[in-house]
DNA sequence: TAGGCCATCTGGTCCT
DNA sequence: AGGACCAGATGGCCTA
């Protein structure tokens, strides 16, 4: 990767051997055997590992043919490369919208793509047993002390979903919402690189929306 | 320096 | 046929 950039970028390199005016032009093959001579796009860019297609066989009169097919086929690649990147775009600009909602502790802090949809999943879960608790918090407080989640403190003292309020406390623990084992898998996180509450809210998180702290933070 | 994260390329598959 | 989507591969950057 050369560039991180975050809009797409004029795709030079790769109108120039549209165009036929890069180096790795394959517009004379410089041998019957010669391998797919514009594959590399640019340079540090990926090239696949497997098998390659050799042209060993082409037979001298169909040179130009194949040569033509050769362009059309680099001519597609190429488009689809730039589709390809265009989707990633618009995918990762998702995924910052979706970091926009999320409240974070720092709140410049930057979760990764597998943070972020983690948290989103955790946190749409506290919001909407936040919701739920609210709705029947009447009945709560005459059901009396015990209950188990029921009776652990509200999701919403745990993951405040005002972070200008307070710092929530939502988490990319394994846990997740449905307490599925195969879910727990997909959601696992890698390590604890997230960070936020505060220990008040790390105290009340109730099972599903623990609470990590820096490295060592446990749910 | 190893490992994590990321962008990009690429070929395959499915859909319109 | 062409586009969207996907997964694998690769290499760069960054951090512990």
């Amino acid at each position: 990767m050369l560039v991180k950039a975050e809009s797409p970028a004029p795709p030079a390199e790769d109108e120039l051997l549209l165009l036929g005016l890069a180096s790795p032009a394959p517009s004379l093959p410089s041998s019957a055997g010669e391998e797919e001579a514009a594959s590399p796009a640019r340079p540090g860019s990926a090239r696949p590992s497997g098998p390659r297609r050799r042209e060993g066989k082409r037979r001298p009169g169909r040179c130009r043919t194949a040569e033509a097919a050769q362009r059309l086929k680099r001519s597609r690649r190429l488009k689809a490369n730039n589709r390809e990147r265009n989707r990633m775009h618009h995918l990762n600009a998702a995924l910052d919208a979706l970091r926009d909602v999320l409240p974070t502790f720092p709140e410049d802090a930057k979760l990764t793509k597998i943070e972020t949809l983690r948290f989103a999943h955790n946190y749409v879960w506290a919001l909407t047993e936040t919701l739920r608790l609210a709705g029947g918090a009447a009945a709560a407080a005459r059901a009396g002390p015990d209950g188990g989640l029921e009776a652990s403190p509200s999701p919403a003292s745990s993951c405040s979903p005002a972070p200008s309020a307070s710092p929530y406390a939502c988490t990319l623990s394994p846990a997740s919402p449905d307490g599925s084992a195969s879910d727990a898998e997909h959601w696992a996180p890698p390590r604890g690189r997230f960070v936020p509450p505060p220990a008040a809210a790390a105290a009340a998180a109730p099972p599903g929306i623990g609470v990590r702290l820096n490295s060592g933070m446990s749910a």
